[in-house]
DNA sequence: CTGAAAGCGCTTACAG
DNA sequence: CTGAAAGCGCTTACAG
């Protein structure tokens, strides 16, 4: 039997509306009823039914948050910026993982809205474009991390993927490095292989030429960054230094070389992407490129937030500076 | 502009009750009606509200997990099992952190509940235990993660950290280890100091004395295991093995042997606890004790469910059985 | 097998 | 400054 508005109405000798309105913090009320009421609440312990008022506002202050996995640390540091941003303004996060599974994905992104979440943000690789913008269109607005799909109801945020991926190579040339190959992510869409592209701008800038068959595609994790690099060093052994989609797939390459006799950075230079908590627990540790993850879901938060107040302006994608730091691996 | 209910049950031409039944699988209704709805819903794209329904049925299908951080891969294998076993059981879980945050910690719990949250599972270490039997006792029913509160709304699910201890420590006298350091967590009660117990056992029972001045405290991380095994090494440069809290802290003593030039396994055995996906990534990896972290998510939400089931039955505590990892680093 | 009415706990115009 | 009434979108007895 929680305590409802009406029994802090009947107890305080007030009206329903009364009791609104100082739980609301409206102003148009006397000091002497607002303490009175307040005594009231105070001695029943009373709590607003958030669901409740949700249901007649329409709006919740809840946000979902989608993330593929948590097993990297990239996105948990992604959660703790939005959750942190999230707390500043009052708003709940919530936040579903799919586990990898395109059906749980999906599944979360309609449980979400039934449960009237006001907006979401969204980090899946397995939604195709078409289902997002089809969702934008018809339920709420959403902020994708790392995606691409024009939509005036869909806002982007990312770290400068190309940019990082520029920093990256420019140091491994300038390492005297030649011969620099890529482990890719096989699951990135053409139209988002963005530190390809960095990859190769940077060596056109210096005058190499860019070998297709020195990027080697496999799932972003440790275990798909081990295999790739066989795969590469099996097929290129002239490679002197590997650029690595993420940390995850940089600590498969330093699996990778360490089993097969590879001296990191001396026979083999490695470089990571994204500065994850694991960076610095390898051995050797890891040389890589930092996005600021935190600033990343804040800044998701905040597109989102504006998006709400301001549901016809559009925003332009909101790109963010990487920085090369450099450490023991490369 | 939402489809509602109304909307369906004037377009097919049927009262609310009967879409009602519909939408909730209710077999009283004729199969042509059935039909005739079931192509309504279809092509106005009616999803029912969740708030709505929650409001009059008083329950949500939402369980809240409040873990402490998500920095440390154990918990997000936790988290993990909860989701899955929620998914299987048509429970949203709603993953709340609090960053270790007290404050924030307890902000978590009561919006969980302002939500309608129908049971909470809980890891934090900074709830007071009269917090959480009050809050039981006022709202919903609670499971605890490694936690040990006695109250009928409590339950409780953790692994045998005591078990795990002795196995770790059996292992190292086993293999010769007299002097044998033990990390712990500073911020443990004594009530629930399980892995010291297992420790002071296992010595015990090998008519090894039991030196309090070998067990030192810090932040059950990296860095406070780095700075703990600096502080005991230096007081006990006679230590040979260390068994540490958990990964977290193991890592860090890997880094502090590194630092001091201490050689693992030869100079300093090191074993550390949880089993994460940490330990495969440090070099040497690390010999630690096996906690099926999904399998205490899955029972952690198992066991809530029960309670939210039969309300008044009181389930004792489930101790998960560990199992000794042997890797490299012991 | 089907429906009209009341109510979940709030907020929102609208009066006074 | 304060209150009575309607309504958010559902479900739940209760009739028929």
């Amino acid at each position: 039997m929680p305590v409802t508005m009406r029994d802090v109405a009947l107890q305080a000798g007030v009206s329903i509306k009364t009791v609104s309105r100082v739980v609301n913090h409206q102003p148009e009320i006397s000091d002497v009823t607002r303490q009175r009421v307040l005594a009231v609440i105070d001695s029943l312990g009373y709590r607003p039914n958030f669901l409740a008022r949700a249901l007649v506002t329409q709006r919740t202050q809840i946000i979902g948050l989608v993330v593929v996995t948590l097993d990297n640390p990239y996105f948990t540091d992604i959660a703790r910026g939005v959750q942190a941003a999230g707390r500043e303004h009052a708003y709940l996060i919530f936040l579903a993982t799919s586990d990898e599974d395109p059906h749980e994905e999906q599944h979360s992104l309609e449980s979400l809205v039934a449960y009237g979440a006001d907006g979401l943000i969204v980090y899946a690789t397995s939604y195709s474009d078409a289902y997002l913008a089809e969702f934008a269109e018809r339920f709420r607005p959403l902020v994708l991390i790392h995606g691409l799909v024009e939509h005036p109801n869909i806002s982007h945020v990312r770290p400068d993927f190309e940019g990082g991926a520029r920093l990256a190579v420019d140091y491994l040339v300038g390492r005297g490095h030649r011969a620099i190959g890529m482990l890719a992510n096989v699951e990135s869409p053409p139209t988002r292989r963005w530190r390809e592209h960095g990859y190769a701008r940077s060596l056109r800038a210096h005058g190499l030429a860019v070998q297709p068959d020195w990027i080697e595609r496999d799932l972003a994790k440790i275990d798909g960054g081990n295999a790739a690099t066989r795969r590469l060093l099996a097929r290129h052994p002239e490679l002197t230094a590997i650029f690595a989609y993420n940390d995850m797939m940089a600590i498969g390459a330093l699996k990778a070389c360490r089993e097969l006799g590879r001296r990191v950075p001396e026979d083999c230079a490695v470089v990571g992407f994204d500065d994850t908590l694991l960076a610095t627990i390898v051995i050797p540790n890891l040389t890589t490129v930092r996005v600021d993850k935190r600033e990343l879901g804040r800044q998701a938060f905040l597109r989102l937030l504006e998006k709400l107040h301001h549901p016809d302006v559009t925003y332009p994608p909101l790109v963010l500076p990487p920085e090369l730091v450099i450490r023991e691996s490369a």
